[in-house]
DNA sequence: CTGTTAGCGCCTTCAG
DNA sequence: CTGAAGGCGCTAACAG
């Protein structure tokens, strides 16, 4: 069965269809009693606007496209959520697309996206992307951008990021000071400007307390897990002087974790590790992991927040409304001490 | 900048729009030489048509809803997974609703969705839910819904689950082979089906080894995590006699996790813990876990693909197309022994 | 092979 | 306060 439209309600009460469109949106130039009995038979008739007519006459859907590189990342999973909050707040609606890291299919997301199908878009960017034509050529359309984790840099507009380089820099103090003398530090790419920012406050920080900066401990991971877990275990190996690991992710936070275990390098009397990670199970992780975490949920909320408010008001986002929320390092006592 | 239209491209070609539209259909009664000179300044200008004029006209929207209690949760992680991958093997986008297992939201997100925004509904219901008026009444739409892993028994349609109860019946059998004889059964909802599922198969396994099936035994956990560990203190301590817990999701295994250790009952030699996690990291957990580990992205992906093969054929989901998957009962070895 | 025509359901001027 | 009419962009029937 077809649901009903504004043309069945009309003919039902003997009003035209424009004084039920009118009614049910409350317009002022209709009078009480029509409107309650419009409203009635709305009701009664459980009738619901057909999203796409009237998406296609005020040129404007109520809806935000979410592109993220994945969704099983509990960080995206988490910043998802804070989206769907406002975004149902104010009544919009989400659509989800995950590139996979995979810049062809970034493309392809954007390209389509330009059709009008969404009023805006949030954006985390796939690590592999590098050419920006894509995402430079959403200026040349209405559909507001907002980045937010993983930005880009030359795109001019509002950015959504924690404290990467500050928390990077605080977290490898943290390891000095435990009396590490050599820290090697995890990343993926570093294209990522997370990557960059994470990867200089380590250098800065090395720098700063007159410390090695050997450039042979940095490692260079894939988005290959099983590989990654090689180039460790190669790694600490290679080097048995290491004795602090800094993990610019929680994937390689995890495998860093799992290595040393393997090599029976105790963790932390012989290792210490200190990695961005959003899983609340590391709580659980015993011997501890030291972890720097991301206020995820609000990251979401203030990026949806940001790029509605441009949406509504049909204005462009400003990069002067970029926000930088602070990450939390998160130093957990073991479970035999508690 | 507004995007181009058909009109546009219709004029500058000197064609009538329905040509330029059927030659980006690749219909068959267009000649090959205007295809292209038509595909030509398509691309040229970056022609995307207009979703919601052309949903509006074909009647469908080539969206599907997925409506689930959270994102968070990273079963749902996984199962959206398998659904956009099957999703965008069809073309289909994806629109997320969350309900936060909040009845209210359930019923209205469903009510908005009759309107047409989507072609078919994927759902997990809420834990709430007891009054499936909302859901019956979509079978007086045209809209197909397809139910995984939280499945509303009395709604007559397609459901994707694991087996529950044999995998409960299994880790129930594997706990009193280890020795256990006071098992604590720890759920959320037994109005949820899986919930319910999940208890009788531990029930059945009791009673097929002719052991106790003490009703203290079973705790009802609810939404408030923090209650929950307070709950699970209290039974631990009340009777110290329990030497297995098996937990009906996820949270409550690592919270009896918690508990055990905050109580100082070794695990598993005090106590062994079986728990529903889908938790890459509890692989990490020292001492180890064992977990039943359901296949969520095939779960997601295999619902996807029976609520699309209706949608395609504009045919309703029968219930016989229900699938039931496997999932792994996964005993970890402790990292001591690695 | 191409063009003309008629809507999909809704909103929004413009007239009464 | 209410109605009539036009059109958002696209597709599909019907003519040529």
């Amino acid at each position: 069965m077809k649901p009903v439209n504004l043309k069945q309600l009309a003919e039902e009460l003997n009003l035209s269809i424009a004084t039920v469109s009118r009614a049910l949106q409350d317009s002022h130039e209709v009078s009480a009693a029509t409107k309650n009995r419009v409203r009635a038979l709305a009701t009664a008739r459980h009738y619901e606007p057909n999203a796409y007519a009237s998406s296609l006459r005020r040129n404007q859907s109520k809806t935000i496209g979410v592109v993220i590189p994945k969704v099983t990342n509990h960080f995206f999973a988490l910043a998802i959520n804070g989206i769907e909050e406002a975004a149902r707040q104010c009544g919009y609606h989400v659509l989800i697309y995950l590139t996979h890291d995979d810049y062809a299919r970034e493309v392809s997301i954007i390209q389509h996206l330009k059709g009008g199908r969404v009023d805006g878009i949030l954006m985390s960017v796939a690590s592999g992307t590098e050419d920006i034509a894509h995402l430079k050529s959403l200026k040349e359309t209405t559909i507001p951008l907002v980045f937010f984790d993983r930005v880009c840099a030359d795109i001019h507009t509002a950015k959504v990021t924690t404290n990467d380089y500050e928390s990077s820099y605080q977290a490898t103090e943290h390891l000095l000071a435990a009396g590490c003398q050599h820290i090697a530090h995890l990343l993926i790419s570093n294209n990522l400007s997370i990557g960059r920012n994470r990867l200089q406050g380590y250098l800065d920080a090395l720098q700063a307390h007159s410390c090695e900066q050997d450039p042979s401990l940095i490692l260079h991971g894939t988005m290959d897990n099983q590989h990654n877990l090689a180039l460790i275990e190669e790694l600490m190996q290679r080097r048995p002087d290491i004795d602090g690991i800094f993990a610019s992710v929680e994937r390689l936070a995890v495998s860093a974790y799992h290595v040393c275990r393997k090599l029976g390098r105790a963790i932390p009397q012989d290792v210490k590790i200190v990695g961005f990670s959003n899983l609340e199970s590391v709580s659980l992780f015993d011997p501890p992991l030291t972890t720097i975490t991301q206020p995820a949920h609000d990251i979401g909320r203030e990026a949806a927040k940001i790029l509605l408010r441009a949406v509504e008001k049909k204005r462009a986002v400003l990069s002067s409304q970029s926000l930088v929320l602070n990450s939390e390092l998160v130093r957990r006592r073991s479970t035999e001490s508690v």
